[in-house]
DNA sequence: ACGCGGTTCCAACAAAGGTTAAGGACAGCG
DNA sequence: CGCTGTCCTTAACCTTTGTTGGAACCGCGT
């Protein structure tokens, strides 16, 4: 992979989001990044850790989560090639949740006086990357949202068509299938649930001809009863570079 | 009120989180701040909405929420004086979620443009500001997990506690026992629970001797046994200036 | 004092989800 | 080709939470 695809994905969903000019996409092609290979399923930093880097994910699939006292684990986020999902650590040196790769994984890391160095230089790029973890926020409010209200099929249906809508902004979604690597276990602590109930969730929605998740991939069976189930609103994802 | 009494509890919060320059607090003294008086249960901005200001918490109590497509209502934090709840609307125009008034409140409005001004002016500010909007989201990380995966008695106890700590920072708290203005129905909707199961959970842990709730105010009965409870571990509020 | 509206509280029943335990499918590997 | 481990699947039973509907309580205004 050549140094100029790295931030490709990066610099598609940013424009997408928020709009960016020549100058700052070189800007952010002449960062240095350290590229490096991950396993499926590896821990990439940890509660408790002190980041003095960010991670841009170039390949593959991400997911972060918190553990309680009691061992119970909660998923907060799905991330995909060209978001930077720990791009909080910037400002909150010290992390609060585990980012672990759900895939491999090729991801580029960048530390953050480089990336201090890159806002000061143009500043429009630090009230961009500044929006990019407000969005990141208001996903987490639907999160709550998600977890907080909605029964288990619509929890399901609704991360589903969040995580679509995510993959089209990098062309990564085949008409009506698309990738969500995540075993009944991962489901179950994405929605707040068990794997076993994940599982009878997963099944009905199958049954019901609406969706199948089978083997990390989705196949929607029927978009308008996908959409209803999951009253999916996508206004939270802020997308337009409306402003 | 006199002008300089309006950030009072803005700078203390802030100085907590993150420590503050003379010079910052001056100019954040000089802001020009229009004040406003709001009855209980009155609605400060709403989904949808373009914010062209920002909202301090002066006097009073307010939250934030979301309602489904069905109807339901998830509230997604707790406001408390000298938080600005909608700093996110500095960089994400449209509204997704929306904000309401507890109590009568005392609100401070400050233009996008000042705070903008503020911010190229003081470049620290900006950063400031930024890592404030970076704990509003490690909080709602803490709220997916106590929403996906604490038992319902746990959950109000951690909400407690969490309210608790950040009302200290502000020297709200009076021995054993603080403000938490919220109705059994938007206990519940903090929750993810119907009213009448909030009920049930707070009669409980009043019988159980941990904590009794009563017309909008919390009295710890056994400190001990609640923080046990609650699984509280304060780190991501990022309360330390520490970096 | 009285009544009004919003809370708080409660009980009985229904539904959703958790727990435990166990068999079956499938991919990777020797 | 069979072994191994992980994931998926299902069933039976139990616990938590939701639903409905109604009674008691409280602050407030007249």
């Amino acid at each position: 992979m050549s140094g100029d695809e790295i931030p490709a994905a990066l610099v598609k969903r940013l424009r997408a989001a928020s709009g960016l000019s020549e100058q700052e996409i070189m800007a952010i092609h002449a960062l240095p990044i350290l590229v490096r290979e991950y396993g499926a399923e590896r821990a990439v930093v940890s509660e408790g850790q002190r980041a003095v880097e960010c991670c841009l994910i170039v390949r593959g699939f991400c997911a972060r989560s918190k553990t309680t006292s009691e061992g119970r684990r909660q998923i907060l986020s799905i991330h995909i090639p060209g978001e930077i999902p720990d791009l909080m650590s910037l400002h909150l040196h010290v992390m609060d949740h585990d980012l672990r790769t759900l895939t491999p994984c090729t991801l580029g890391f960048v530390h953050h006086e480089a990336l201090r160095l890159l806002y000061r230089r143009q500043p429009n790029l630090a009230d961009l990357f500044w929006r990019d973890t407000l969005i990141d926020a208001a996903m987490f409010r639907e999160w709550i949202v998600n977890v907080g209200q909605r029964p288990a099929p619509a929890r399901l249906a609704h991360v589903m068509v969040e995580l679509r809508e995510r993959l089209k902004l990098i062309g990564r979604v085949e008409g009506s299938s698309f990738e969500m690597p995540l075993t009944q276990e991962q489901v179950g602590e994405a929605l707040g649930i068990t794997a076993v109930h994940a599982n009878r969730v997963i099944k009905q929605l199958r049954q019901d001809g609406i969706v199948d998740l089978h083997r990390g991939r989705v196949d929607v069976l029927d978009e308008t009863r996908l959409l209803e189930l999951a009253g999916f609103d996508g206004r939270y994802l802020h997308q337009s570079p409306a402003l």
